[in-house]
DNA sequence: TTGTAGGCGTTATCAA
DNA sequence: TTGATAACGCCTACAA
């Protein structure tokens, strides 16, 4: 089926059945009716490879936005950009990465702007949640579509999500909590900043699962660690004196290499077990030397990855995203499995 | 840059640049260098899109060959295939599937060959090894390219494999069971059959790493169970009550929903640990139920998605794979993360 | 051994 | 409101 068949068909032009198919207007009701029947019909669908052909030659313009790069877990993400780029670019794309250098509201708004002012047909976003930021996505998605990553915006008017659900996140991490602890005691949880909502969600979600722990534990109350290593380091420091009936700790989010290395140095890695979230080339050497027991992975190269593919999709070949959310795997690691990289896109598969 | 400019600046026509792209010969050797230095030097690719559209027309015959769906797992894998089937339909690719009703050496020769005889550019493949299968496939490779899944050829001169490092998963269920046991006792490892090497090899790397852990355990000799669920049943009621000190049933392959069954009704879920292999849809009952603690899934879907994607890009665009092992990820899950879908495949990118 | 030309299916432009 | 025509970049007969 190509659309000259249908043309051949309906007893039209090609032109014509383009207008019908892309929703051009400027096509008398009838005729219009009389084509969609016959598409319906031959279930015919548009060339991708020649729809793709003909688009690159006008080019599309999209724009990423990166938290910075402190946090080396967006080293992975802009993989993800990166590889997608190089995919991307025989198809007319370019997409301009824009690294923040701090996590402020201000920049954030400055960069997207600027980004924005270069006449951007897509762009792509993780920022803090704060009503601002929300208001902000909501103007930028009434002129271009909007894909955001990793921290959703759920009340914005964003084209869809790609990243994980991070309360199931935690419930997973809860899960093998109760699974691995042999003796009672408290449970120290560390996240970076009270206002990341994908942090405490992580911590809400392993308290509900806790009263099914075989063993009596006690969560203690979340504490914040900037996002620093430094920070984690003395504050797990001081907790490993402080409580002494301390039985895990918890990194969900911000600052777990040094928690790991505090909880390495006072030699009492295997009394103590630790948790965390996310791969990060130190995660796995603690991983290996058995001071992390378990991390759970997001999968930060498909996070950069899709949202690319996802809006080449719409804006080049008009195909609306088949989901929302599109939640990445809740990827559990330890020891064993570590090293081992999953295929996480087809990206070279036409 | 395009064929035309390189063709352009080497002062040649665009055929003669192409036959340098795709090594048909007939090009004087001086010529042949000053159009490769061009292509290096501006970093020229023949643009994907292009060569799809113009490839379409010819079209491309692949093949597949399924073990029997007895076996929900392949279930997976089908629909993978499937997917695959379906996207690249657009591209020109048929895959005729075809499925085998027993698992025996005989019927995946004469199905095989009987595909052969239609005239395949190429062939995807899962076997039981055998020496008599290696050979086969040798021969088949001689003629068509051959990637393999799940069970691997090392082998024989197929392209390359997709599926798991099967001793590794085997790895991990050690260090799963490691973390998790609570009192010493015996592991009982069930499998389907002994030439089943992906099911041995399991078991051999989940012994490897037992000696890590912190109780006291025993890795009884494995119990075939001849891929049945009946047999599973049975084997696994009787030594519930011949072995006192039974503490883990694993898995390795065959049987999982049967010997989960026996578990659950024999009353003592709560007091033996159960691992397994895969993520069918009743694995992922007994884990919610609590009576399964852990399975390790393998990405099935991708399993039937990836070799099809491969050899498009090997048959159509002449792009070798670049890896000859493609190792699936090694996917924990329990039950709070039973139900997440990753995203396994950029299926509708381009 | 090299060059030429036609067409893959779609889309954009222009003329009717 | 429609139809005709010219690309997009590559591949492949066929001609030279």
């Amino acid at each position: 089926m190509t659309i000259n068949e249908i043309a051949r068909m309906a007893g039209v032009s090609r032109g014509t059945v383009d207008r019908v198919i892309h929703n051009r207007g400027k096509v008398k009701p009838e005729i219009q009716q009389r084509i969609e029947k016959i598409i319906r019909e031959t279930g015919f669908s548009p060339n991708l490879a020649a729809s793709a052909l003909k688009r690159s030659a006008n080019g599309l313009r999209l724009g990423a936005i990166l938290p910075p790069l402190t946090n080396s877990f967006y080293v992975d993400v802009l993989k993800g950009f990166q590889s997608a780029a190089d995919h991307y670019a025989q198809y007319g794309v370019t997409l301009s990465i824009v690294q923040l250098t701090e996590l402020t509201l201000d920049e954030q708004y400055c960069t997207a702007w600027s980004l924005l002012d270069q006449g951007l047909d897509g762009l792509i976003l993780s920022a803090l949640n704060t009503p601002f930021m929300t208001d902000y996505i909501n103007h930028l998605a009434d002129e271009i579509p909007v894909v955001t990553y990793n921290t959703d915006f759920t009340n914005s008017s964003r084209l869809c999500f790609v990243g994980q659900d991070h309360i199931q996140a935690g419930r997973t991490a809860g899960n093998l909590l109760c699974n691995s602890l042999r003796r009672p005691g408290s449970i120290l949880p560390l996240i970076s900043y009270e206002n990341i909502l994908a942090h405490t969600r992580r911590v809400d979600g392993l308290r509900a699962v806790l009263p099914r722990c075989p063993v009596d534990v006690r969560l203690l109350p979340a504490v914040e660690t900037a996002e620093s290593d430094e920070v984690a380091y003395d504050v797990v420091t001081n907790w490993l004196h402080k409580q002494t009936d301390l039985t895990c700790i918890y990194v969900a989010g911000g600052g777990q290499i040094g928690a790991a290395d505090a909880l390495a140095d006072s030699g009492r890695a295997d009394e103590i077990m630790m948790f965390c979230h996310d791969l990060l080339p130190k995660t796995i050497e603690h991983l290996k030397s058995g001071v992390v027991d378990y991390t759970i992975g997001q999968q930060p190269f498909l996070q950069g990855y899709l949202p690319v593919a996802i809006l080449y999709e719409y804006l080049a070949l008009g195909q609306k995203p088949a989901k929302e959310f599109y939640y990445t795997s809740i990827d559990i690691r330890l020891r064993e499995n570590a090293d081992v990289n999953g295929i996480s896109a087809i990206t070279g598969a036409l």
